[in-house]
RNA sequence: GGGAGUGUGGCGGAAUGGUAGACGCAUCAGACUUAAAAUCUGAAGUUUCGUAAGAGACGUGCGGGUUCAAGUCCCGCCACUCCCACCA
């Protein structure tokens, strides 16, 4: 064995045994209970960060502590690959997308490898292989087929020049094109979506099946469903046939209604608007929808409106009121139209204050919060509503709704805020979308036997954002599944978020060439016991991913209610950073490695720095690459500076002393075993106490260690024990020639394995003649009648302050303790002459006496 | 504006209502060494009194409360972080 560890010559050894032995492949092993461990797949981007790493070191123990507990782990990896950047990088670089991907999730494979992660790899998937994607068409048709995809006009960025539609990214604070220049305009275009509002309700509801997810998540997806309750009413407009449905969730306030206010895209606009307003209402409307998105919804902005000369009358007292259109109401919300009760809505408030419009309150405020210069918002008791004069706003909600719904203009209407997903993208690199739009039959599926639509390989890109298979005539003419007749095929790709809403589901059964995964397998090895990622897909991918698991279970292809059972939203990695000023862009962030942070100079300019953080998934200019560190302290160091640092929901900074530190760690477990498997077993007298003691410290670490991983992912303590018990069997040498002192070692290994375990099974082929090697034991038991303890400490307080302590055997009654306590050192100090009032006895722990 | 979370030494962070600061980093002292590194041993919240051994006071963002006992439970503040946000 080598005196020093070195963990550049046991690693790649293990790594290459461990592979020979298939040790971590997934079996369908039935006998043993299923456990699946899932770190969110990677997009290929050809740069392994430091995120990724703790991302996959967290899911790497759990499967490496799970297979010691006798489970079968299925623990995959795969490539989230389509998207923009490799589109981008063909343009830039004139190489096919396809080549760019690929060889980034090589490079990327290459980089994972010497972690030493525990992955089948057998099921490694590419979401960009047509093995795969021709599956993602396959439950794109499924949904086609339960009539949740569906094409409807939405409105999108569109480029006049390049003739492309444009992503709200790429499209400048000034509203103009970041390629062309040009002024963008806003379009109606026909694009396919996923009726993910169907399923709103049971999104939200079965938020509550989640337990052991984190309860931020929960209330972040509870927010984007937004669900509300309110009442749809119908304003009447005067002289006119058509009625104005608004939507609100304070139907108690109707009668302080001074004006109805339209989206300026409301179809009603053209109707209501009266001949003398009509030039400046469409120079509004005009205005409005050329703005951006951004402008529009910018803070703190003033709202604005004009009148449209038309009145409506609302049906409760018959009243007439002005009907404006403003730019705060949005259209695609509720029914686009809004009733303004300026008493009692903030921001109708203001924009009635602005216009001089009537202000009339119908609810009173307790005296404390009586109305002076803002709305008054919460419940309280009607007045000037006629009949319901006298009711509290919760009654009267429901009176007033019940009163509408009985005069017909009116009834309770449930809400959400979430919206259709815009699932279809005008670009090349992603999932075709299989149909066929033929001018005979319509929209028509392309058949499961000409799955899956391959992209075209001739093609030419025709810039960021736009369509570029549109151009391909190979591969948009067609001739329709149906009837045969000439036909084209839809050029629009899907969503990479579609992608990756499934592949949870096909690493189940990730090679079938028959359909996107089997019932049996998918049922068996589902739902994701344990998912691990980044709080950044808090709402989008895990509800997409919900919402799939729920359709398909409807379309019966599984059965079960949600995908991940358990969920860890891991906290980044930050680096500490240095600042350039006078730079702008990347060039400005300086590694703190470069830096004497004595006296901070830009390596180049000389120039002065200033220190900051920088999360590390933009790793390119901070400097601590993954491959430096292992290369460096070995992957096992890395894995346990990662965990240790800090709890795994918490960001993590990088700091290299510490990584020294955890590294310093292991070589001492390294040179504990080494110097026991060198020393010559030297017999000494028994000392039955001392032994007592180490085995309580091995089974004090069982316990602690089992918890920490399967309870509370508290890896950082968990590695406190590990040391706590190295510590222990450091100090007690002496005991080496004993059972305990050998139990304490292999106890240590078994404990450390998943978390370093290229370390563990070097030392435990040492130490022991087992050939199968540490990763195949089980689990150490944990003996409770080892923690019991000989002699306890028992704090003595005085009036609830701790005044000593003092240490007795472990089976001392209550009335002992008491009576010890009363003559300890502490006791005899302070109860002299004093009266005791009361004595609070918890027993093995503490006496406090009231004086 | 709405919601969620956090606040403990020089730093990362520990603490089923029961000795606050486990474990580690950094620091200091000692041993080993010609020397350094590595390694090993030890010290250390702040403060007052004391030559010292020691003794006391104060300490978990701030102010109250419950309790024999509060970092932990309750009430009210403050600061910071994150998410959503003209959603009627």
């Amino acid at each position: 064995m080598d005196a020093k560890y070195n963990p550049k010559a046991i690693e790649p050894k293990w790594q290459r045994q461990w592979e020979e032995q298939g040790l971590y492949k997934a079996s369908e092993d039935s006998s043993k209970p299923k456990y699946y461990a899932l770190s969110m797949f990677p997009y290929p981007s050809g740069d392994l960060h430091m995120g990724h790493v703790r991302n996959y070191t967290i899911t790497d123990v759990l499967a490496r502590y799970r297979r010691m507990q006798g489970y079968n782990v299925l623990h995959p990896m795969g490539w989230d690959a389509f998207g923009l950047p490799a589109e981008n990088a063909a343009l830039d670089r004139g190489i096919h997308p396809r080549t760019w991907t690929y060889s980034n999730m090589a490079q990327m494979k290459k980089q994972l490898q010497p972690l030493g992660l525990s992955y089948d790899w057998d099921r490694e998937l590419a979401t960009c292989s047509p093995d795969y994607y021709r599956w993602t068409q396959k439950l794109f048709l499924e949904f086609f087929d339960a009539g949740l995809a569906y094409r409807k006009a939405a409105v999108v960025n569109w480029d006049p020049v390049d003739q492309t539609v444009l992503a709200n990214e790429q499209v400048d604070g000034e509203g103009r094109s970041w390629r062309s220049g040009a002024k963008v305009e806003k379009r109606p275009l026909e694009q396919w979506f996923f009726k993910i509002t169907d399923y709103a309700e049971e999104l939200l509801q079965d938020l509550q099946k989640l337990p052991h997810w984190p309860e931020r998540v929960k209330v972040m997806q509870e927010n984007w469903i937004g669900k509300s309750t309110g009442a749809y009413l119908e304003f009447l407009i005067k002289d006119r046939t058509e009625k104005i449905p608004v939507y609100t969730t304070r139907p108690d306030t109707v009668y302080g209604v001074s004006y109805v206010v339209l989206a300026p895209e409301h179809p009603l606009v053209a109707q209501v608007t009266s001949t003398d307003q009509k030039a400046t209402v469409d120079t509004f409307v005009q205005k409005v929808t050329s703005e951006s998105e951004i402008d529009r919804m910018a803070e703190d902005r003033p709202k604005q409106g004009v009148p449209t000369g038309g009145v409506a009358i609302n049906p409760f007292d018959g009243k007439e009121i002005p009907i404006w259109i403003a730019d705060y109401v949005l259209f695609e919300y509720g029914t686009g139209a809004v009733m303004g009760v300026p008493a009692h809505d903030t921001r109708d408030y203001q924009f009635a204050t602005q216009y001089g419009l009537p202000i009339i309150p119908v609810v009173t405020a307790p005296e404390k919060d009586a109305m002076t210069d803002a709305a008054y918002t919460d419940p309280g008791v009607l007045i000037n509503s006629g009949s319901f004069d006298g009711v509290e706003s919760p009654k009267a909600k429901k009176e007033i709704t019940a009163y509408a719904e009985a005069q017909g203009w009116g009834k309770e209407q449930i809400q959400y805020r979430l919206r259709d997903w815009l699932i279809s993208r005008q670009r090349y690199w992603g999932c075709p979308i299989p149909i066929v739009h033929c001018p005979s039959c319509g929209l028509v599926p392309v058949p499961d036997e000409q799955l899956p639509v391959l992209l075209p390989e001739d093609f030419e890109l025709s810039g960021r954002g736009g369509s570029s298979l549109a151009k391909v005539e190979s591969f948009v003419y067609t001739t329709c599944p149906t009837c045969g007749g000439d036909a084209k095929r839809e050029t629009d790709t899907m969503d990479t978020f579609i992608d990756s809403s499934w592949y949870y589901l096909r690493f189940s059964d990730a090679k079938n060439t028959a359909k996107p995964f089997d019932s049996d397998q998918v049922n068996h090895w589902l739902p994701v016991d344990q998912y691990v990622g980044g709080i950044e897909h808090a709402i989008l991918h895990l509800l997409y991913s919900r919402f799939f698991t729920k359709v398909l279970r409807d379309r019966g292809l599984l059965n079960f209610d949600e995908p991940f059972q358990r969920l860890l939203t891991q906290g980044m990695v930050q680096g500490w950073t240095y600042v350039n000023p006078n730079k702008s862009g990347n060039a400005q962030w300086i590694p703190s490695a470069k830096v004497d942070a004595n006296d901070p100079k830009d390596p180049e300019t000389g120039e002065a720095l200033v220190g900051s953080y920088k999360t590390m998934s933009k790793s390119k200019y901070n400097g601590v690459s993954p491959d430096e560190v292992i290369a460096t302290y070995g992957a096992d160091t890395a894995r346990m500076f990662i965990l240790f640092k800090a709890p795994p929901e918490k960001e993590l900074e990088w700091a290299e002393a510490d990584v020294e530190g955890q590294s310093r760690f292991l070589s001492r477990v390294w040179r504990l075993v080494q110097e026991y498997v060198d020393a010559a077993e030297t017999h000494m007298a028994p000392d039955p106490k001392a032994e007592r003691n180490l085995r309580r410290a091995i089974h004090t670490a069982i316990k602690e260690v089992t918890e920490d991983v399967e309870e509370n992912y508290q890896f950082n303590t968990a590695i406190s024990e590990l040391m706590i018990l190295t510590n222990a069997l450091s100090d007690a040498k002496a005991l080496r020639g004993s059972g305990v002192y050998r139990e304490g070692l292999e106890t240590l290994l078994l404990l450390l394995a998943p978390f370093a375990p290229h370390l563990a099974e070097e030392l435990w082929n040492e130490l022991t003649s087992d050939t199968q090697g540490i990763h195949s034991q089980s689990w150490p038991m944990l003996d409770s009648s080892a923690l019991v303890a000989d002699t306890v400490t028992i704090v003595v307080q005085i009036n609830g302050k701790t005044r000593g302590t003092f240490e007795t055997a472990a089976d001392v009654s209550k009335e002992q303790q008491e009576e010890l306590a009363r003559i300890s050192e502490a006791g005899q100090r302070y109860l002299v002459d004093a009266t005791i009032r009361k004595t609070i006895v918890v027993p093995k722990k503490l006496v406090n006496f009231v004086i």
